[in-house]
Order: C-alpha cells, then sequence, then structure tokens
DNA sequence: ATGGGGCTGCTTTTT
DNA sequence: GCAGCCCCAT
C-alpha cells in the first residue's frame, strides 16, 4: 500500500475514533469488530451495553467502514489532506463526513439483539432508538428476550412447530400444577420424588434438548425412570392442551429450526448480525439457538462476564462462555476491564475476592476513579442491631452529608433476612422499599381473570379451565371434574370439548346444567371477544363470570381485589393504546412473558432492598451487606461443595460490585435462624479481601429504650409490640412534647413530605397514625419517630 | 364448601 | 419462625 492510500485510513479511522472519543480504546475495538464472532468479556460497570449498543448503531450506520481497506477511485493528496485536517472540525461537521466511507450497512431488521430480561431489552431498544434518532429503523431491529424472539418466530411457524394457533404459555405456576396432577395420575407420591426436584430435572432436560423418550432411554435407576414417565405425561398433557411452558418456548424453537431446514435458512439468512448479551447466563439450547441462527453469517457477537455468572442453578452453564473461542476458533476476544462505577478500593476488594475462584478467563478490573473508602467490615451483636446498624448508618449520612435515601442499598443472600430488616426499617420512619415480593400478575384475582381469557383464548387449556370452572362456584364439584378428565382423556379430547357436551353422559347427567352453563359462558365470550375493543371484553369477562359478583359480595375483605381488577383493565387499556393491532392473543402473550412493570421505581427517594441476584446489573453509591457469615454468605450448601462455593464468591464478588462509593460488609455474632438462635463465624469473603484494604471495627449498638417507662431493653429480651429503633441523636434529646393529631389533619413528615392523617390509634404513651401521603402512598408511623409537623 | 389445625421444609429467579 | 399445603371436620 503506497503512502497516500495508508494516510488515507488512518484519516478515515482518526474520523471514527473521533466520532467515538467518549470510549475507551477497547470500547472502540469492539464496536469497529464488526464481521465473525467476537467475545466481548466486560467486567462489571465497563459500559458493555454501550458498547452493544454503539456497535449496532455502527454496523447499521456504516457497515464495516472502520475496517474496510479499500480506496475511493482518484484518490488524491488534496482529498487526503483535507481528511486529516477534518480531525479538528466539530463533532457535528465529522458525523456529515462520515457517510461517505459508508460500507455495506446492515438494515436494521437484519440485527438481532438478544437480552435475558424485559427491562434489559427495553433499555437497548431506548437507547437504539435515541442514538439512530430514527423512530422506524430502531422498531424493526430485533431487539428482545429470548423468549419473546422464540414466540415470535414459532407464532409464524406455529403448525412446523406441533402447534394450533393461540396456543398458550404456562408459567412457573401452572406447570406446578400440571406436573402435581401427571404424577398424582400416575400414582407417584410426592414423598417419594418431591415435585420441585421433578420440576428441575425435566427444565434441566428441556434445556439440554432432551424430549421424553430421550430422557427414559438415558435414565439409568427407578427414580429416573419415574421422572421420566412424569416427563412424558406433562409433555403429553401440554400438547393436549395446546401449550408451552417456558422452557419450551426455547426448546421447541431450536428443534423447529433443527427439522426444518428451510426456516431454519430464512432466519439464519436474514440475521446478519446477532448480538447476545448476558453470555454468561445462557444454557445449552439457548447458545443452540444462537449457534443455530448464526451459522450462516457466522456474525456473532456475545457479551459477559464469567466473573458474574449467578444462574447455575437454573441451568445457565458457564463453559458457553469460557468455551466460546473454542467453538469459535476464529473468535475475536476482547477484554473490558476499565471500570467507570466504583472506586479503587472497591475493585481491589472485588478483584481479590475473585482471585480465589479457579477456571475464570480471568479479569482485572481497574479505574480512574479516585481510590476512595475502604471497606468498612462492622462486627454486630445480632441481627438486630445489625439492621438498626444500618438504619443508623443511614440517617446519620442523610442529616450530616446531605444523602438521600435513594443512595443506599442493602443487599442480602436470601430472601428471609428482609424480615428482620423491614421490622427495623418500618417501625424506624426511614422510606425503604422491598423488592421481590409476591407481583401483581401473581394475585389470585389476576389469575383468575388471565385463566379466563387463557381459556377463551385457547379452549384446550386444560390448567386455566381447571383453575376457574368452579370461580366463583358454580356447583360444579370435585368429582364432576375428575369424571371430565377422565372422560377426556378416554376420547382423546380435551375438557371443554366433554363439558359442551354434557348431556351425551349419562355420569355427568347430574351437573349437566352447570356445565352446559359454563359452556354457554366461555362460548359466548369467545364471541364477543372479536367485536369488542379488548378493554371492554375484559370487563365482560369479569362481569358475565359473576367474578365481580362474587367480590362484591365478599364486602369489605375483598375491596382491594376489585380494585386490582381495575387496576388489570386499565392495564388491558394501556396494552390497547400502545399497540397497533391489539390482540387477546397478544396480550396474553405479553402477559405471560413480561413480569410486572418493573417495580423498581429508581426515581423514589427510598432506601431499596433485594436480594444479590435481583441487584445485577444495577449500582448504589452506597451497599450494606449483611449477613456475611459462612452459613449464609456463602451458605451452608457450599461448604463442602466448591462449585457451588465459586457461585458463591461470584456472588459476593457482584455484590461488591454495585457500589460505586462504599461497601459496608456485616456480621453477626449470633442471629436466629430458623427459629433457632446460631453462631457463625465471619464470611470467608471477608477475609479474602487484604487487611489494608478494610477498616474493621466492633459496632456496638445503643440498647432498646422501652419510649413508655424508659426501661432499656436489649433485642433479645424486647418485649413485644415495642419494635422502635432510637438514632442516636433521639436519645440524648429529650422527646419534646408531641403535637397530636387527629384524622383529616393534614401533615409534614420530614422525608414522605405532605400527608393527611387517615387514623390515629393510641398505643401506650405513643400514639400509631396512618397517614396517607402525597408522594409516598398509605404509611403507618409512631408519633415518637415520626416528628410529624403540622401543615401550614 | 370453607376454614382451621397440624405438618413440612426451607438459596438464589427470569421467562 | 413462618409460610404454604394438605387433610379433615363442620
Amino acid at each position: 500500500m503506497n503512502d497516500l492510500n495508508l494516510r488515507y485510513i488512518n484519516a478515515k479511522r482518526a474520523l471514527f475514533d473521533r466520532a467515538n472519543a467518549k470510549l475507551n480504546a477497547k470500547q472502540r475495538e469492539a464496536v469497529y469488530t464488526v464481521d465473525g464472532p467476537v467475545l466481548v468479556l466486560a467486567g462489571a460497570g465497563s459500559g458493555k451495553t454501550t458498547v452493544l449498543v454503539r456497535r449496532i448503531v455502527q454496523i447499521i450506520k456504516y457497515g464495516n467502514a472502520y475496517a474496510d481497506t479499500r480506496i475511493p477511485f482518484g484518490l488524491t493528496e488534496d482529498k487526503v489532506a483535507s481528511l486529516e485536517n477534518a480531525r479538528s472540525l466539530s463533532d457535528a461537521e465529522i458525523k456529515e463526513i462520515l457517510p461517505e466511507f459508508i460500507s455495506d450497512p446492515c438494515p436494521p431488521w437484519r440485527m438481532l439483539a438478544i437480552t435475558f430480561t424485559n427491562k434489559a431489552a427495553a433499555e437497548i431498544k431506548q437507547r437504539l432508538a435515541a442514538e439512530l434518532d430514527d423512530e422506524d429503523a430502531a422498531s424493526s431491529i430485533w431487539a428482545g428476550t429470548f423468549h419473546s424472539m422464540c414466540m415470535r418466530i414459532l407464532r409464524v411457524n406455529a403448525e412446523a412447530a406441533g402447534l394450533k394457533p393461540g396456543f398458550s404459555v404456562y408459567d412457573t405456576e401452572d406447570t406446578k400444577k400440571a406436573l402435581k396432577s401427571a404424577m398424582k395420575s400416575l400414582n407417584i407420591d410426592e414423598k417419594m420424588i418431591p415435585l420441585k426436584s421433578v420440576m428441575n430435572r425435566i427444565s434441566r432436560a428441556k434445556e439440554k434438548l432432551k424430549g421424553p423418550q430421550a430422557f427414559i432411554a438415558e435414565a439409568d435407576d427407578y427414580r429416573e425412570r419415574q421422572i421420566g414417565k412424569i416427563y412424558e405425561k406433562y409433555a403429553d398433557d401440554l400438547v393436549a392442551s395446546n401449550a408451552l411452558d417456558f422452557d419450551d418456548i426455547i426448546m421447541k424453537t431450536v428443534l423447529l429450526l433443527k427439522n426444518y431446514p428451510a426456516v431454519l435458512d430464512k432466519y439464519a439468512t436474514q440475521f446478519r448480525y446477532i448480538s447476545v448479551d448476558e453470555f454468561q447466563d445462557t444454557n445449552e439450547a439457548q447458545f443452540a439457538l444462537v449457534a443455530l441462527l448464526s451459522q450462516k453469517n457466522r456474525n456473532i457477537m456475545v457479551v459477559g462476564d464469567d466473573d458474574q455468572s449467578i444462574y447455575r442453578f437454573r441451568g445457565a452453564t458457564v463453559e458457553n462462555i469460557l468455551g466460546f473461542d473454542k467453538n469459535y476458533t476464529d473468535a475475536k476476544v476482547i477484554k473490558l476491564e476499565q471500570n467507570y462505577r466504583s472506586t479503587q478500593h472497591i475493585l481491589d476488594a472485588a478483584n481479590s475476592i475473585i482471585s480465589n475462584n479457579n477456571g475464570r478467563r480471568g479479569k482485572t478490573l481497574w479505574t480512574d476513579n479516585v481510590s476512595g473508602e475502604k471497606i468498612y467490615v462492622r462486627k454486630l451483636a445480632n441481627q438486630d442491631s445489625e439492621a438498626r446498624f444500618i438504619v443508623e448508618t443511614i440517617a446519620r449520612m442523610v442529616s450530616r452529608e446531605g444523602k438521600s435515601y435513594r443512595d443506599f442499598a442493602v443487599l442480602y443472600r436470601t430472601n428471609v433476612q428482609s424480615n428482620a430488616l423491614q421490622t427495623v426499617f418500618a417501625k424506624s420512619a426511614m422510606p425503604y422499599r422491598v423488592l421481590g415480593g409476591v407481583s401483581f400478575s401473581e394475585r389470585k384475582e389476576i389469575r383468575d381473570i388471565v385463566a379466563y381469557l387463557q381459556l377463551i383464548n385457547n379452549h384446550s387449556d386444560k390448567e386455566r379451565l381447571l383453575r376457574i370452572i368452579n370461580v366463583p362456584a358454580r356447583k360444579i364439584g370435585d368429582r364432576t371434574i375428575d369424571c371430565i378428565e377422565q372422560l377426556a382423556e378416554e376420547q382423546g379430547t380435551d375438557m371443554f370439548s366433554i363439558i359442551e357436551n354434557a348431556t351425551k353422559y349419562p355420569v355427568l347427567s347430574r351437573s349437566c346444567g352447570s356445565l352446559l352453563g359454563f359452556a354457554s359462558l366461555i362460548n359466548s365470550l369467545t364471541e364477543l371477544s372479536d367485536s369488542l375493543p379488548l378493554d371492554r371484553f375484559v370487563n365482560e369477562v369479569i362481569e358475565r363470570s359473576g367474578y365481580r359478583h362474587m367480590l362484591i359480595e365478599g364486602g369489605e375483605p375483598e375491596k382491594e381485589r376489585l380494585e386490582n381488577l381495575e387496576e388489570f383493565i386499565s392495564g388491558v387499556l394501556e396494552y390497547q393504546n400502545r399497540e397497533e393491532e391489539p390482540t387477546l392473543t397478544g396480550f396474553l402473550e405479553e402477559n405471560a412473558l413480561v413480569a410486572d412493570v418493573d417495580r423498581y421505581d429508581e426515581n423514589a427517594d427510598a432506601v431499596v432492598m433485594m436480594t444479590v441476584h435481583s441487584a445485577k446489573g444495577l449500582e448504589f453509591p452506597i451497599v450494606f451487606l449483611p449477613g456475611m457469615e459462612e452459613g449464609i454468605f456463602p451458605g451452608n450448601q457450599a461448604q463442602f461443595d466448591n462449585e457451588e462455593l465459586e457461585e458463591e464468591r461470584r456472588l459476593a464478588y457482584v455484590a461488591v460490585t454495585r457500589a460505586r462509593r462504599a461497601v459496608y460488609m456485616l456480621y453477626t455474632e449470633s442471629r436466629m435462624i430458623y427459629g433457632r438462635t446460631v453462631v457463625y463465624t465471619p464470611s470467608r469473603f471477608i477475609s479474602e479481601i487484604p487487611g489494608e484494604l478494610k477498616d474493621e471495627q466492633t459496632a456496638h449498638m445503643a440498647p432498646y429504650r422501652s419510649p413508655q417507662t424508659g426501661r432499656v431493653y436489649y433485642s433479645e429480651s424486647k418485649p413485644a409490640g415495642d419494635m422502635t429503633v432510637r438514632a442516636k441523636r433521639d436519645q440524648q434529646s429529650a422527646p419534646a412534647a408531641r403535637e397530636k393529631f387527629e384524622p383529616g389533619d393534614i401533615v409534614e413528615h420530614f422525608s414522605f413530605g405532605r400527608g393527611e392523617v387517615i387514623s390515629a390509634k393510641p398505643m401506650g404513651a405513643d400514639v400509631l397514625y396512618e397517614i396517607m401521603f402525597d408522594r409516598v402512598g398509605t404509611k403507618k408511623l409512631m408519633a415518637t419517630y415520626a416528628r410529624l409537623k403540622r401543615s401550614q
């Protein structure tokens, strides 16, 4: 290559570098690596989503322009010089020049980006839309979760996949019930083989693309053969119900692509570029899917972090990321190790913990950020002091350092740990929110109405039929239901057909009236579903099924359920307004695949509490890690199992790397676990952090003092009903005479803001107020700690 | 048909 | 310690 050509290419690349000046060299390398397989090992906080999005945008806008070494015909010295001088132009001017280098760009609809969660998918879509600045282009990119993408393929190819249109998706609870009934019909006792392990085995089998026959063929003991039988029966039931479970969605798609070369060819041709996020969380089926789809164009980029693989228990195989470049020998491997989130001390601590694991690809995070504070390690007397330590530390930092509540996260290993925390937080008047309770769509009334909709959409859906056939009560008893089930099995048809034709079966003569009534209810609603807008239709379902009537009859206790149904209808309305072609099937699919509108509102000013698992991908200025004890974190089950232990260590790595500024690791002398007081030793993960990175102390919490009697209690013996936390400053200053409020009064709270008193219950010398706040909803607060002021 | 009492079992979770 | 589930009693 002559000098002029070389200068041309260098000048062109310099301009692209300018356009991506906000990225570091490694990130840019990933963005410019367009063709062939690429593995991006992205450490925590290394900007992986940015890279993923930028690369897609780069390919759509400029194709392989950066790597392209072709020289335009008739290149002149003047031209090269002007490109070289363009470096000093403004960003906007450079953007004007770049299109002249376009080289084989990819149309957006040939771009596939796969994530695990809807939240991640939404974020990627949103950032793509912003960067492409082209709504249509952004929305034609296939960006979604594994499941949503597979559903899209299955819907179009339902017949080839062995499905009838309008097929249902069973969630975990439906699956559980179906397995239970399969076990019952096979006379397999749950005490012999626990349902949980059956579920797990079958789920693992599906992830390995193993059907019931293959499973049975490989079964080498009685128990395995029994599970094989259950699997077979369950699979038959799913077919009869025209339903898929979550694992089927992936497995059936892979099988479809394997069995129908024409279908595979269509998609493998269409998807010129494939990107997979969180690749360390993929299972075998998901890897097989990606491998099939990319086999033709071989342009596959996977992004992930082997050190953050924390879902082995649900079938994720780290080997997918560890061995990626063995599967794709020509893969380019790029490591993103610069961290933009945390202080160097936090990263050093995380690095030294994770360095105790074997079987890593090996990465060392570093940052330009300050070295920052040391890791605070605090020993507390018990879980109560632990919770109070957290509350008081936060209270102090909020009042003295002007921090917001939202700057703090409490991350624990197991959900049970949140109980003790919540008790203390609830009484402390400190705003907090807990992630991971019963979600909206898991509520009984919502599930019931969704079951009606599912049955209307798919009359074969057995689990949903069983769920609502007698809700509200319509005199169809268990005996009748058993009878119908058996008839359906004998006739090789579904239960609904038996019910419709109840008159034909003498055994059903007694309940014939109720059955025909139910059949005509469902049939008339099915007809109605075509003619009414979705929200009005759902309203009719609630009405005509008698469900609303049932709840109204139920009076006060059922009021909340009624309100939830109203909220559900507004959710339907929201779907209807958003969707171009709203359909019942579409709504149900979204409902099955999209968990609640992500419950975590990042704007609310409240301390957030959740498991370390659910914190993956999030970041917080200050992180508390209670329960850093052997037996909790790492858990008991990991004590003698190295694989488990390494997973726990990765989890600890995830936990520490959530923090931007400070980490508090807490452990106790003793704590209550399952009703027993246990004494655990501090977690090995604490000792795996070098001493010079730690600020280690015993924290002495002030004992409780009863507000009424002034008696001092130590937490273990505190009297029932007195679970107050006293911030230190409160103890020092004698409580001032407190203003009394009555229902209807408007009050001001130092962090919840303005609210109206709903009720006031005297409790000893104190008063428990229920207050409806404008911003944060209804809260119950003790007068002594709420420090309420009259508004105006 | 519904609820209460006793028994069990108990990491992590998205789709 | 507690929630969820099953079974039995009303």
